[in-house]
DNA sequence: GATATCTTGTCACTAAGTGACCCGATCATG
DNA sequence: CATGATCGGGTCACTTAGTGACAAGATATC
């Protein structure tokens, strides 16, 4: 099966459970449910997930993927900051995919559900590990070198913390002005990063 | 149930537990094996822990609650780099606890049981929010404060690094004696919280 | 010593997750 | 076009993690 044909019906499946999971919460849906919402065999979920709970990950991990893709394309002698800032500005035009409400939805349920709470983290686990691969990349050092991995980890929690204050602050609905300036957003992002790896990660290079 | 004893009590299951993940694997552990050789019935250990994973948490913890409880004992005026020197070198001479020894063997086994590196991260989210208090509480920040949580989340990651690396490295055997040196540890763990936290977590208040 | 509370054991039960086998589609090869 | 190999998915039986309900023993309080 094609990376992207599974990848696509991963997201579809979680699209389903994460609405399910989030209009009658995590213990009241069953993989019986999960399955019939999306057309499949319950087997067939098993198949793809290893639990219920682990069915939303695609579509938390939807939440941050540009994030990830955009460090990812960061060019070397850009700053963090501006290459953000353009970025995320010129995709911003765009329609934000309807997924982003599920995933922000579901580090809601994560407050109170530990189960879910598990699987936002692991998705963070992952995201760590492509920040472990970006920034040693970016700093030329060797792949599992301990200073790279702390500095992605720390770069991954801040950004964790940021992505649930936002998630919060829009589901609340109180303060949706402040992250609809994409500049804005794109500075907090790149000073968190900065900070959390004491300036070592964010400059342009020479 | 005082807290105390509930406390050993999911202590005592845990290190069964543990002992049993290690020897036979995770999956080849099953809930009737940990109670019986804990000396309960099946049923109790479901009273004390949500999953059969989630057994090895107390134990997990247990390697991070003494830098933890030095973390809120630090006193104001002392840089943490001192503080910790101090403490660790003071509590080194007591005999390490057996506990870490198979905390470490947890993490270890986290690397390729998904169910347990959830733990492990369930564990470190935990020491997260201890982070958030004391730090909040230092730098005289309110409690839910955004700053404060990023310095909580970066300072947890990176001890979580570091912590997962010595780990590492004291059950290969390979390099013991650097971390037998309390007085470096105390450096490197000093040095990566206030990095991670921009400098802003570690000196001295005057 | 009587009683209320609290913890555990027993047992029946639900549901998450797996293994084994089959079926239809797709695709390569003759 | 025929054929067979591979693959994704369905069916069904089965294991086991985890829960609810109630009884029983321990413990504390008066």
């Amino acid at each position: 099966m094609s990376e992207q044909r599974r990848a696509r019906l991963r997201l579809e499946i979680s699209r389903e459970a994460a609405r399910l999971f989030w209009e009658q919460g995590v213990a009241a849906t069953s993989g019986d449910q999960i399955a019939a919402a999306v057309g499949l065999s319950t087997r067939t979920i098993w198949r793809h997930f290893r639990s219920k709970e682990s069915c939303a990950e695609p579509v938390i991990m939807q939440g941050v993927v540009t994030l990830v893709s955009l460090m990812r394309s960061w060019p070397r002698h850009k700053s963090l900051d501006d290459h953000l800032a353009t970025e995320l500005t010129r995709i911003s035009h765009e329609p934000p995919p309807v997924d982003n409400l599920l995933a922000m939805k579901m580090i809601r349920l994560a407050d109170t559900e530990p189960a879910l709470r598990t699987v936002w983290l692991m998705a963070y686990d992952q995201v760590e590990r492509e920040m472990c691969v970006i920034i040693g990349d970016r700093l030329d050092r060797p792949a599992g070198d301990l200073e790279g991995r702390m500095y992605a980890a720390a770069a991954a929690a801040v950004v964790r913390v940021l992505d649930a204050h936002i998630g919060a602050a829009v589901l609340t609905g109180a303060e949706l002005t402040p992250f609809t300036d994409m500049t804005a957003v794109a500075r907090r992002i790149a000073h968190a990063i900065r900070t959390a790896t004491g300036g070592v990660v964010g400059g342009p290079i020479a």
